[in-house]
DNA sequence: ACCTGTCTACCTACTGATAGATAGGTTGCC
DNA sequence: GGCAACCTATCTATCAGTAGGTAGACAGGT
């Protein structure tokens, strides 16, 4: 992948994480890299397109590395500790929160197609999360559990990013895999 | 308050919590209200006073909604039942998120006072909270605690948002309560 | 000769914001 | 009572700036 292509995805995922979706302009993107934003439309020919693929690798990233972190964890427990790990390290590294947590709270002002991928990332964090509850539990009370356990992280980054407080996620934190103890 | 002041805040408040600050801008506001962009700037100066406007109007409004449905209650999970009760009210009726859940996220991206506005309502939520919690707990986990279920509160809705299912956001109370049964 | 990546130059639509006019209502004073 | 002064709520017209988007030229590498 051309270094212009990944330099415009990484100056829009912070401005979107940071501001939100229509707070970024092609404009702003060029003069961030020094380039004119006709050559960003060389790149990704509608908002929308550029939108897609900011999503799309987000959604590979966090994706590959859930899978690395929770690859050799044995409980519940351990996956969860180790989920949650991804998600402290993005916010602690950026200063900002989930890019799907953002742009789910803005999704009736998306394109279709953005809402959708974004829609798909919550689904399929739930079902990874779902599957490493406790066998014991029903199907039922693990998606939903796992539908929990994902809000209160998102929510999270959010009065996390408000307050400005790295601390307040921590707190979340402990409290949720505390809870998860069953 | 004349009218169309109280349509323009109620204008304002429905677009924000939809799509966002950034995609709320005065024509359509005015457009929606059948009077002229000018006439908008008759009444806030300046977009961040209307924002700054919507954010004090719906501050008042839930914590006297939050006063009112709480009066009555003895134990802590009665208060957290009755408090959650309203939120779950407001994403019912516009099927919209929490005014401030949006704003939160947006937070790096507004205007310093809007931003202010905003934690200052976090706060308040997590203070009111806190001093219902068992007074068997220490005052620092009561803290937290209270962050912990401010915090799911706002994710329950951005994802239930997202999702576009209300039944995501119960589904979330029902395991906060369960896990507020100290 | 073609392809890639960038540029200049431009378009239309929309942004928040301001100036100045206007019509109608209210107030205060002689 | 009548009139001048002011206030309220709106308008028209306009501004500079920015939005997303397009067409066409051009330089350099293959």
């Amino acid at each position: 992948m051309s270094d212009t292509i990944t330099r415009l995805l990484d100056a829009a995922e912070t401005g979107i994480r940071l501001r939100g979706y229509h707070a970024v302009s092609f404009r702003d993107l060029a003069e961030e890299l020094g380039i004119k934003s006709s050559s960003v439309h060389y790149y990704f020919r509608q908002k929308e397109d550029l939108g897609l693929a900011v999503v799309e690798r987000y959604t590979e990233r966090v994706f590959a590395a859930l899978t690395a972190e929770t690859a050799n964890t044995e409980t519940p427990i351990d996956y969860l500790t180790a989920f949650v790990s991804v998600y402290r390290h993005a916010l602690k590294g950026s200063d900002s929160i989930c890019l799907c947590g953002m742009l789910g709270a803005e999704s009736a002002g998306l394109p279709e197609k953005l809402a959708a991928a974004v829609a798909a990332f919550f689904q399929e964090n739930i079902d990874r999360i779902a599957a490493n509850l406790p066998r014991t539990m029903p199907a039922k009370a693990r998606r939903e559990k796992a539908t929990h356990i994902l809000a209160t992280l998102q929510g999270a980054m959010t009065v996390a990013a408000s307050l400005k407080s790295l601390k307040v996620f921590d707190n979340e934190v402990r409290d949720l895999l505390a809870s998860a103890e069953v």
